[in-house]
DNA sequence: AAGCTAACGCACACATCTTGGCTTTAGGTG
DNA sequence: CACCTAAAGCCAAGATGTGTGCGTTAGCTT
């Protein structure tokens, strides 16, 4: 009750001013709780919204996986795409990136494994770090820089430059 | 004088703090002025850090142009690696993606400029868009979440991409 | 040297965030 | 039902950040 109360404030304050706006404070007000109940339980905010945060994608959903790597690869970064059209996570994004650097447990962190898996099945002639390069970064560079780009955002184009490399 | 040690406490706060994390008085205290000095001058942290950091990549530097569009972009690209492996460049970025999406005019717009001129080269058989999605992005992106890669990264295989393409 | 102006420092008031002690409530256990 | 514990609420003090009125200084002009 208390902590869905707090998640919803969370999510809608983050989508509303930005993830460094957010306030202990301004959190419990809006949640109808105590603040000294938030501080106990997280200390600051940004230990709090990244927790929240933590579980907006599932990282035990199952990837795409008919065959057809490309198509699989295709329908993975669509994922993406759809994901951070949603303003709350793309929010959560940006306020990753701001803390981003330093600490290795990044809100990307879990999209790199999964990179990683694609590279790793057979067929595939590229490495994860090239997923990343080609697919994972274009859409996340739009995500942060130019969002209202996102809706028009093919990944066709980008997973072929996987496939289409001279070496 | 006092704008000196002004530039220097930020940019020496922005590299060890983070952007996000500057408040005046910190800037105030470690420059050996008075923080109404500053308040008066910019009003708040944010205004300040994006003006001082407006003079680091001077807009007016000219762009390579040797009649070699894929040296030109591959030095280019390598002076972007170069500027944002200075850890206070770096730390900027991050600060300007926590706040972009909403206002054009983030940090990234002179890049884009700049990354439209190379596509209006003649020969260029590629959009400044494309530049953006697979030289710029993948930089951003290790810029920003993977840091240490940074060293290690070639722009080499990302300007290639650009030549490489099938439609 | 006198006077002017802009920048700066000082002191204070105010708002907000942070923290801890203590009490109250909710949920489970014997 | 009585007890126990964890979570949440209440309150108050302290720390930090923000903003402003006013006096002072530095640098320039005449």
């Amino acid at each position: 009750m208390v902590l869905a109360s707090i998640r919803k404030a969370v999510e809608e304050l983050v989508a509303e001013e930005g993830s460094d706006a957010v306030t202990i404070p301004m959190v419990a007000e809006r949640a109808g709780v105590n603040h000294s109940s938030i501080y106990r339980r997280w200390g600051d905010a940004r230990t709090m919204i990244n927790d929240l945060a933590t579980y907006r994608l599932d990282p035990d959903r199952g990837l795409p996986d008919t065959g057809d790597l490309r198509a699989d690869l295709t329908a993975w970064a669509q994922e993406l795409i759809s994901h951070y059209s949603v303003p709350v996570n793309a929010a959560l994004l940006r306020g990753g990136a701001a803390t981003a650097g330093e600490n290795e447990s990044d809100c990307l962190r879990n999209r790199r494994s999964e990179a990683a898996v694609f590279a790793a099945r057979p067929g595939a002639g590229f490495t994860g770090d090239d997923v990343i390069d080609r697919v994972v970064a274009p859409i996340v560079y739009r995500v942060v820089f130019l969002p209202w780009t996102l809706p028009e955002t093919d990944p066709r184009s980008y997973v072929d430059g996987l496939f289409h490399r001279s070496g």
